[in-house]
DNA sequence: TAAAATTTTGCAATGACTCCAAAATTTCAG
DNA sequence: CTGAAATTTTGGAGTCATTGCAAAATTTTA
């Protein structure tokens, strides 16, 4: 029994409403635009928005949601014999260097980055997103390391290692808005990630290291 | 000419207005007391309230607002010879130490938490000033060390000693939160700092030091 | 003490978000 | 295929934060 036509046509009215109030905030901002408006734009009810999307903020960060895992994700996925945050420095050079758009590295990522930093609601979701991906990564510690209930280290390296991320992002994010070249960014941005790693001790660069527990 | 009466009367209001309404949330919780409720137990019209305050989560964080500079200031203090992360290290130990009421060591602390951690718009706005103290700090740092305009270090540093203040920050939270006692809690710490200041690499620990430029 | 400056207030309006019960639609058993 | 059951959509009313505006009250100043 395949997958119903009703859950396919819930899918499909959840991402045409955010396509076209994405497309709403991108042309005129995301305090400019109205739920009545977006619901009338998609040819639904305000209700059915509010339906699909617990807030209005969430309409325009649907897809950033989904990254809640990914740093979690890499520290599971690191090789034998590397660390939490080196595996994070590796995954993060390589979406880099790649000028992966999943990284921000993409031509109009300026327009996105304008939206949000026009709107202090769409900077707290994504600050609430930051502590979500925190909270992930300091699960994932804890479980890759084993470590005890009441040991602080999961909850120190789990912020060390969003600091790296965090303030990748941030730069990638200035840089863009700035109206830079993606390829120019992500030069600019390695070398940055050289930095970063230099600041970091060696406790933290071999935390968690895989195969040696 | 000494202070006018107007002057002196304004703030009063804003003083009152302030005390009303945390009062009012301490009791209930900040998502059931409207502003309308503060407007009427302060004697005061709505309009008046917002007159003093741009937002309902500034009636609650009205203190908390004016350390934004205090990470600043504390760098720009640092003794001769230390540096950055070392002063505010050495300050936030002082303070720890002292079980000040100035970071929440305090008794009755748990009911000011728990306002703040059943309501997420508070919780925002926290982050907000976050992002205020490290800008500050940031700030303080590139005037401090004369660092050139693309150099992305500062940028950095403020970033790992805002780390530094945050994690101590959160560890009370979160144990005042729990019930625990603030001596108690001033004992944990102290240790907690020890571990964080083990994983600052040395680069870190000797940025800015005073009188090395 | 009257005019000027400032603060307080009432009133109306906008917009996000919630609740509820009545349609409309989809699924499923028979 | 058909009607009942389950689910989704919708309209409408209501709450609350927040803003704008102009009148009224208060304070300062000349």
């Amino acid at each position: 029994m395949a997958e119903g036509l009703r859950e396919r046509k819930k899918r499909q009215t959840r991402q045409y409403i955010s396509d076209v109030a994405t497309g709403l905030f991108l042309e005129r901002g995301f305090d400019a635009v109205t739920v009545a408006e977006i619901a009338e734009a998609a040819d639904v009810s305000v209700n059915t928005v509010y339906n699909y999307f617990p807030a209005k903020e969430d309409l325009f960060l649907d897809r950033s949601a989904g990254m809640t895992e990914r740093l979690a994700r890499w520290v599971r996925g690191r090789d034998v014999g590397e660390s939490a945050a080196r595996a994070v420095l590796r995954e993060l050079r390589g979406e880099v260097e790649a000028v992966s758009p999943r990284v921000g590295l993409m031509e109009g990522y300026d327009r996105f980055m304008r939206v949000i930093h026009e709107a202090p609601s769409l900077r707290s979701r994504l600050w609430s997103l930051q502590q979500e991906i925190h909270d992930t990564l300091e699960a994932a510690l804890r479980e890759e390391t084993g470590a005890a209930d009441g040991d602080p280290l999961p909850d120190l390296m789990a912020g060390q290692i969003c600091w790296i991320h965090q303030a990748a992002f941030v730069a990638i994010g200035r840089e863009m808005l700035a109206g830079r070249k993606p390829a120019e960014v992500s030069r600019e941005v390695l070398v940055l990630l050289d930095d970063i790693e230099d600041l970091l001790s060696e406790k933290v660069l071999n935390y968690a290291v895989r195969g040696s527990f």
